[in-house]
DNA sequence: CAGTGAGCGAGCTTCCGCTTGACTT
């Protein structure tokens, strides 16, 4: 005995600390939760009181056993699971275990520690100032998994007798569905105005020239909607082309900026996806990776403190690499924007700073740049601020109430530049003012108007969204946690509510279906202000201010009297069809409506299946009118029958068919050429135009011309590969998911079986 | 690429959050 068992939740975890404690402690892994409810029916009895009825899955029964095994000969067990809510519930549940599973175990001292960095006077300090469970956060936790499993779990069979089988809603998903169609519908019902701007161009009398943009006309200053057609624009033009301009003052000023603050999950995602154009999945397999070896902190963190030895470290480096000007005089610390941050971690930083991104001894060039972005991420953020002098010089029409203004700023110093810049998105525009040298002119100088332009500008429609600005978005809105964000997107696309194009998520149709039916009818539940209310009863909850069966009866009874009430009030076909007031074109009788298939939308008439009518429709729901296929002169090598055409998808995307469809299914992107292949000799190669050039390839073998380059080659390779990983990641999935579903099958029939005998016996019995 | 849909009503689907692994073609 004086043996002692630390529990952790990631055995990367588990092995730095046992580096860090003796040789009397052992640490062990629980691979994140060990019990749950499980996905069926009834895990929730809300006829008894809310009972939670846990299950150990198969794989965390393999941890469990260690867990146990390890326990029956240590004195003490430390639960060292992370310190925020779900980290508290974890520590109950292996808890509760062993009390089943280890005889005499209420003879073992149990102690709950927690440490938010991992290093080795924290974890020494964490161990010698134990305290208990919180129980009061436990349940705040299970108020939460109860809710979470009630709503998505009551919601989605909703879904599948009103719109389709095999959709799904919750509490996260249902949200992130909501912001992507709302954000659709913004874009479709926009009606760009027009605005014009104007920019003068002048000369010094030493010949140094100067841009501005005009600031006061007729004695009013100017707003984006002053000009709003050619004719206010030239008239306006005309009229201050001609003056002399005066230099009436020259305000000039210091500006600091500051770094941003150093990384967590979701700025990760974003600033990899905008730099290395990494999604979000991508980002945290690789960043994983770096965890997994030692070269980064946790990557699943919504606190953005930094250890002090951290810090110190970072100074360090700063200080030997840059020199002291760029060391401030204090180290900074930074707060967390985010709502709902539970900081159970640190922020991702280098283990060690002093480690540079080329001395990285890792070879994958995914790890290699992210590891490259956090290291500069982090050191930015200890290094002194940039320092720009702003400079606006307002230059006034003589004789005229009109004036232009020119601002530019000149970096003074560096600082934290010098290593790393923020990647900007769709919130965050250029501005053109950044490097803008101004000549030097003195107040009261003469300026001569070389030139005065008028632009013409539509305004735009907000930018769909992206993954990076998907992430932030429910971050700031306290939806979804560090672990899930990259999932979300995932289940989304899964379910076919969605899908992303340039990197961009549309909506498709049976997304904007549920979302419409979920936001008529269940409101509340999918509101963006939902997670937030509920996070301020969990944290009441918490506080032991309220309990946690009672909130939920205060959520539940609502709840679900409004699916009952909705499961029989609201009509599948309103839900699935719209009306078009339209006549049927072809029975003459019916109406023709806008029905949900397999595919998507598209016109039919309500007679079917009386009447057959049936039409495609493009997104807005006007009727897709079928172009002529284009010649391209080229026959179809495939049926030798008939020609190549070139015709546009759904979508509107380019490609090129044989014009024998349906019969041939010969299908390309690429335009093609009467050319055979000189390598396999099939009869036609394609045409692809890049900004490198004209590529000629082959769509049968692997052919091209000009060749790959050896770069090229390698990356291609990349591609493919990931492809490859990819597929069978989902081929996997699929096959765990048909695995389940047979194994489920037995067990029932199994159960069937037993039934029977049950009865027979019984039936012999009697 | 195009395909799509109703209703008899068997039996299936589904949540969020914590963490990694890897039975073979």
């Amino acid at each position: 005995m004086g043996k002692h068992l630390v529990i952790v939740e990631s055995p990367a975890k588990a092995k730095t600390i046992e580096k860090y404690l003796g040789k009397d402690y052992t640490v062990l892994a629980s691979y994140g939760h060990v019990r749950d409810l499980p996905s069926k029916n009834g895990a929730v009895d809300v006829d008894n009181d809310f009972e939670m009825n846990y299950q150990v899955p198969a794989d965390s029964e393999k941890q469990i056993k260690a867990i146990t095994k390890v326990a029956k000969e240590s004195d003490t067990i430390y639960l060292a699971t992370d310190l925020d809510r779900e980290g508290e519930a974890i520590s109950w549940h292996v808890l509760e275990e062993l009390k089943k599973r280890v005889k005499g175990f209420g003879s073992r001292a149990v102690k709950r520690i927690a440490f938010s960095e991992i290093t080795k006077s924290a974890i020494q300090n964490a161990v010698s100032n134990p305290r208990d469970l919180n129980m009061t956060m436990v349940d705040a936790q299970q108020a939460r998994r109860a809710l979470d499993y009630l709503v998505g779990f009551n919601l989605s069979p909703v879904l599948w007798r009103k719109v389709r089988g095999g959709l799904s809603a919750g509490r996260v998903q249902s949200v992130a569905l909501r912001l992507i169609c709302e954000r659709e519908n913004e874009i479709e019902a926009f009606v760009p105005e027009e605005y014009w701007t104007i920019d003068g161009q002048f000369a010094t009398s030493e010949g140094a020239k100067l841009k501005g943009k005009l600031w006061h006309y007729q004695g009013k200053k100017v707003e984006k909607f002053t000009f709003t057609n050619e004719a206010q624009a030239t008239a306006a033009v005309q009229h201050l082309q001609p003056q002399t301009y005066t230099v009436k003052s020259i305000e000039q000023k210091k500006v600091q900026r500051r770094p941003a603050a150093p990384f967590i999950t979701s700025t990760l995602q974003q600033d990899a996806s905008r730099k290395l154009g990494f999604a979000a999945r991508r980002t945290m397999q690789a960043a994983q990776r770096l965890y997994e070896a030692g070269h980064i902190t946790y990557m699943r963190t919504d606190a953005v403190n930094l250890a002090n030895e951290a810090i110190a470290a970072t100074r360090e480096m700063i200080q030997s690499s840059f020199g002291a000007d760029y060391v401030p005089a204090k180290p900074v610390f930074y707060k967390g924007k985010s709502k709902n941050a539970q900081e159970a971690h640190e922020a991702i930083r280098p283990t060690n700073p002093g480690l540079h991104p080329r001395d990285l001894p890792v070879s994958d060039a995914d790890q290699k740049r992210l590891y490259d972005l956090i290291w500069k991420r982090t050191i930015a953020c200890q290094m002194a601020n940039a320092i720009m002098d702003q400079t606006a010089i307002t230059l006034q029409g003589d004789g005229s109430d009109s004036a232009f203004r020119a601002s530019g700023s000149v970096l003074r110093f560096d600082g934290f530049l010098r290593v790393y810049r923020e990647g900007r998105d769709d919130s965050n525009i250029q501005s053109d003012e950044e490097d803008n040298l101004l000549p030097d002119v003195k107040e009261g100088e003469q300026v001569t108007v070389a030139q005065v332009d008028s632009d013409q500008h539509f305004t735009e429609p907000p930018p769909r969204y992206s993954e990076a600005s998907l992430v932030k978005a429910l971050e700031e809105h306290g939806i979804g946690r560090p672990s899930t964000y990259a999932s979300i997107i995932g289940t989304l696309q899964d379910r076919g509510y969605v899908r992303i194009e340039q990197r961009r998520f549309f909506p498709e149709d049976v997304g904007r279906v549920v979302n419409k039916f979920l936001t008529e009818h269940f409101a509340q539940y999918v509101d963006v202000g939902f997670t937030a209310k509920l996070e301020d009863e969990l944290d009441a909850i918490a506080r032991g201010e309220e309990k946690w069966k009672p909130m939920l009866r205060k959520f539940w009874e609502p709840f679900t009297k409004l699916v009952v009430e909705k499961t029989e009030s609201v009509r599948k076909r309103d839900v699935t069809t719209e009306e078009t007031g339209e006549k049927c074109p072809k029975c003459d009788e019916g109406d023709v409506v806008i029905r949900l298939g397999r595919y998507g939308r598209f016109k039919s008439c309500n007679r079917y299946p009386d009447c057959d009518y049936a039409a495609p429709i493009n997104a807005d729901g006007t009727e897709v009118v079928k172009e002529e296929p284009k010649s391209t002169g080229v026959t179809c090598p495939q049926c030798n029958n008939a020609e190549i055409g070139e015709k546009k998808s759904r979508r509107g995307k380019v490609f090129y068919s044989c014009n024998d469809y349906p019969k041939c299914k010969y299908a390309i992107w690429d335009p093609p050429l009467k050319e055979a292949c000189p390598e396999c000799e099939w009869p036609i190669i394609t045409l692809k135009s890049k900004k490198s050039g004209d590529v000629k390839k082959c769509p049968s073998c692997e052919w091209q011309d000009p060749p790959m380059t050896e770069a090229e080659k390698k990356r291609s390779l990349a591609a493919k590969e990931r492809f490859a990983k990819m597929r069978e990641a989902k081929a996997a999935k699929a096959k765990a998911a048909k695995a389940k579903k047979a194994s489920v099958k037995k067990k029932t029939a199994a159960k069937k079986t037993t039934a029977k005998k049950a009865t027979t016996r019984k039936k012999t019995a009697a």
